[in-house]
RNA sequence: GCCCCGUUCGUCUAGCGGCCUAGGACGCCACCCUCUCAAGGUGGUAGCACGGGUUCAAAUCCCGUACGGGGUACCA
């Protein structure tokens, strides 16, 4: 049986209708032109919210009727994004061009029934009732009627088919185009409830057009408010940052990023917004989606992945960093993971994506750290006795207890006699920075040789400012 | 141009006629904590686009204006 074979079947069980409310089937069809952007994922979400909020059915369907955009090879990688934010389907993958005989069929009914035309190069009229190899199809848009709906997000809606102008339904190429398949394999597919983004919303009447004129009574509607970038412009695959491979390669977690994609146009009630997935689902409702558009917050998605890594337990937050670490071409070869576990929940506290732990544990691995201008200014050029300290440091670190307790008195002692604060000097000259994980613990382990050889560079370069 | 949709703090949102002196979150600022930076805690900043109605009462309903967006393809 071919996979279109399964589909045709559960259009005969459509037909017989008794579209009873737990029968709810929703469907997330992405054409593989580029890789999943956060649109179609939020797109991709809240069908399956749906789907799974009244124990409807989830359906994945490719649309690949795009003959020359179609890129085959990204099929598997859209499926493996959706795996991996958790999104699940229960039929499918069905793939649109499975149907093309079926899609075939309906314009050749219209044409028939005198519901469209063939239309030449020129988009003249041609006579005859068949489909011919080379010539489009143009769908007849009637006169003066209107065509209105009610769509779940936005209400009623209506378009005055005057507006409209006869569409194509077939394309000279002998390929139906995106309107006629979508409209199709939705009627064959038994979809109740189309969810999907507003830049749709005014394709809408033409697709019930196409559904009224094969006898099929339409699903719901409900378009959602649109992903824009700081421009207030539709999410673009070109313009934007938008991938959610790049996301997942920089260390976001799937559960931050589909809680917070759930949050973009659609709201709790009850003010709580970072929460397990399925009190999501529990809580989701179309009525709730909101219809305005909303901007893809990175700071606020950083909050949530903050937020999501804090909640780890550390072997996991160890095994989860690591990658990154030693993928780094600065220290990766020098990683120790002991040490990595030894600071990881201080780590683990500040760290906003995965691929920022490295500026957390550089200096523990480098041989040579580089210092960052703006601390080295600060912490060591401009503090008060800057040069004393270090001096006073590197003459007591020489030999005394190489312990964190006896460091940390050790460098306190001599900002004590100084009449300054001794440590953020130290951390300039030891770590290259004015800020990271506590300092002690970890300069034991780095030992007392390198942290004098980095003090006395750091001397060096204060003396020659 | 025409058609459609939208408009609550900078951002994401709660609000579905009185509970609103408009709530939460991110960001930002301050303070506490503190070896630093974070985290955490506390407090603060900032908004119903505008104008008309309707109503005893409007962020909430209606109309208009402005602004923004989407569509207007043999793309999806």
């Amino acid at each position: 049986m071919t996979r279109w074979a399964r589909l045709t079947m559960t259009t005969s069980l459509n037909d017989a209708r008794a579209p009873m409310s737990d029968q709810v089937r929703c469907r997330f069809a992405p054409s593989p032109t580029g890789f999943l952007h956060v649109g179609s994922a939020r797109t991709a979400l809240f069908n399956w919210l749906y789907a799974r909020s009244v124990g409807g059915t989830f359906v994945l369907r490719i649309e690949d009727t795009d003959g020359d955009r179609n890129r085959p090879e990204l099929i598997e990688v859209i499926f493996d994004e959706l795996r991996w934010l958790g999104i699940d389907w229960d039929e499918g993958p069905l793939f649109q061009s499975d149907n093309r005989d079926r899609h075939r069929q309906v314009v050749s009914d219209m044409l028939s029934n005198g519901q469209a035309y063939v239309v030449d190069e020129h988009n003249e009229p041609v006579d005859g009732t068949e489909l011919v190899d080379g010539q489009a199809v143009r769908f007849r848009v009637p006169v003066g009627e209107t065509v209105s709906f009610i769509d779940s997000v936005r209400g009623d809606v209506s378009f005055a088919t005057d507006d409209l102008e006869d569409f194509v339904v077939w394309r000279s190429n002998g390929t139906p185009p995106f309107l006629l398949a979508n409209a199709v394999d939705d009627a064959d597919m038994g979809i109740t409830h189309a969810i999907r983004g507003e830049d749709l919303l005014s394709t809408t009447p033409k697709v019930q057009l196409i559904l009224q004129a094969m006898g099929v009574t339409p699903p719901t509607y409900a378009h959602l408010p649109l992903l824009v970038n700081e421009q207030r412009k539709k999410l673009s695959k070109r313009r934007d940052d938008v991938s959610i491979a790049d996301y997942r390669s920089r260390g976001y977690l799937p559960e931050a990023m589909v809680n917070h994609l759930a949050l973009l146009g659609w709201g709790p009630d009850d003010d709580i917004e970072i929460r397990p997935i399925e009190e999501i689902v529990a809580k989701f409702t179309l009525e709730r989606v909101n219809k305005s558009a909303a901007f893809f917050d990175i700071d606020k998605l950083d909050h949530f992945n903050a937020t999501y890594i804090q909640q780890l337990d550390p072997d996991t937050f160890v095994a989860n960093i690591m990658p990154h670490l030693t993928a780094d071409e600065r220290f990766g070869a020098a990683v120790d993971e002991s040490v990595v576990r030894q600071f990881a929940a201080e780590v683990q506290q500040r760290v906003n994506v995965y691929a920022d732990a490295g500026e957390w544990y550089d200096w523990l691995f480098l041989d040579d750290i580089e210092f960052d201008d703006k601390s080295f200014t600060k912490g060591l050029v401009k503090a008060k006795k800057g040069a004393e300290v270090l001096d006073g440091v590197i003459a007591a670190f020489g030999d005394c207890e190489w312990t964190a307790e006896v460091l940390n008195e050790t460098v306190r002692g001599v900002g004590d006699e100084l009449g300054v604060r001794s440590a953020v000097p130290v951390r300039v000259a030891v770590t290259g920075r004015s800020g990271g994980i506590p300092l002690y613990e970890p300069l034991e382990v780095l030992g007392r040789d390198a942290a004098l050889k980095r003090l006395n560079l750091a001397r060096e370069r204060l003396a020659a400012v």
